[in-house]
DNA sequence: GTCTATACTCTGATAGAC
DNA sequence: GTCTATCAGAGTATAGAC
């Protein structure tokens, strides 16, 4: 099968009018609105418990309309996580080999809770993909994410065999940065419930695990 | 409004045959058939991504004749969610307050991660609703959750009170527990992408999590 | 680029034969 | 109690006017 030919250029001759300017600014915009209500819509329905009349009317667009800047549910869908993958594994990278290990745990964590704090419906959009089996992005899973934890759990290996932190396994050292971070993202109304009144959750959250890590990682 | 009349009993003279009996025998197994199945695909698909056609196929039974036995979709999820709140609260209710306080919480986290293993499912239908703001069982988050933490974390603040428990926020404790354990059932597919061949990610987690839990907690 | 109208499919639920 | 047939509504996607 040979490739289609290369589009004919559209643009027009420098100088004149360039209505496509116009369109694509506001195409931009649009596109950015459609992608932020379905990020509501997704994060706290699911995929298919999402319906592109919600997130239309969530955009302030028609559902016809909403169809013609992305091709389908699945488009809108799979645009999200990828957007999502590109930076929920930045707080990792950031584990810095060269600096003092608790201190770069902590600060990883640090980050991580901040992150869920500031996107917890990145979060949660997230947590529903894992949790259905993570049919759309399992090969990031085995490649690029097991790929950073690989990497970033042998540098925590270094430290421990330095005598520098605490002997633990790295890779379950991590999950426990996940687990503890985005449960306060995730079950967000579950910790809300059951505190009550009268708490910041995210505060507290920042506080105790502070704590619970220094504690834990100190040799 | 008057309530409808009792029904007529319809149970046969002793000493004759009782049909009804064979009947409520097969529908008892058809009923948990049912859920069974719809545990399975609930967990896996969330409330509205799954169909009463996987649910009813999965179940070895034509669609109409699920309805036969529950009269809605809801119905069937309800009623899972009932028999789940039964039995998710049992490892906290038996933190027992007479008990040594680190042991006690150590063998809390076990029974935790005991269910979680042995009924991922469950485990995963619960994310589902609280992922989705718990439409369902806000008032038991509320009402019997809040209750039973309450009264549990008062221990813990006694046992930090008499300097055996090193002091931290009780609910925070909590959370990080339910936070850990469930990581594994809930993310499962993430942890096994993560660690690669050779590895059993339960039998890891356990010795991770007790070590965790008896280094955070000693005084 | 955006809308109204609509085609088509899936899904929850019901009717009625057996 | 179980099945086939079917309805009604929701939902994705497309056609075509403006």
């Amino acid at each position: 099968m040979s490739p289609p030919p290369a589009p004919a250029r559209k643009t027009p001759r420098d100088g004149a009018r360039a209505p496509t300017r116009i369109q694509t600014r506001i195409q931009a915009r649009n596109r950015q609105a459609i992608l932020d209500a379905a990020l509501a819509v997704f994060s706290a329905q699911g995929f298919r418990g999402a319906t592109l009349d919600q997130i239309a009317t969530e955009a302030g667009l028609s559902k016809p309309n909403l169809l013609y800047y992305f091709p389908s549910k699945e488009a809108v869908h799979g645009e999200l996580l990828d957007r999502l993958l590109d930076n929920w594994l930045d707080p990792l990278r950031a584990l810095d080999p060269e600096g003092e290990p608790v201190a770069e745990i902590l600060a990883y964590v640090r980050r991580k809770l901040d992150l869920a704090r500031d996107y917890p419906r990145e979060s949660r959009l997230f947590a529903n993909e894992i949790l259905q089996g993570a049919p759309r992005i399992m090969g990031a899973l085995t490649g690029e994410l097991k790929a950073l934890v690989d990497e970033k759990a042998a540098v925590i290996a270094r430290w421990q065999a330095e005598g520098r932190l605490q002997p633990m396994p790295p890779q379950h050292l991590i999950f426990s940065v996940w687990a503890l971070t985005q449960h306060y993202a995730d079950f967000d109304v579950q910790v809300r419930a059951v505190l009550g009144e009268g708490h910041d959750p995210w505060a507290e959250a920042q506080g105790f695990l502070e704590g619970l890590f220094a504690r834990l990682l100190r040799v």
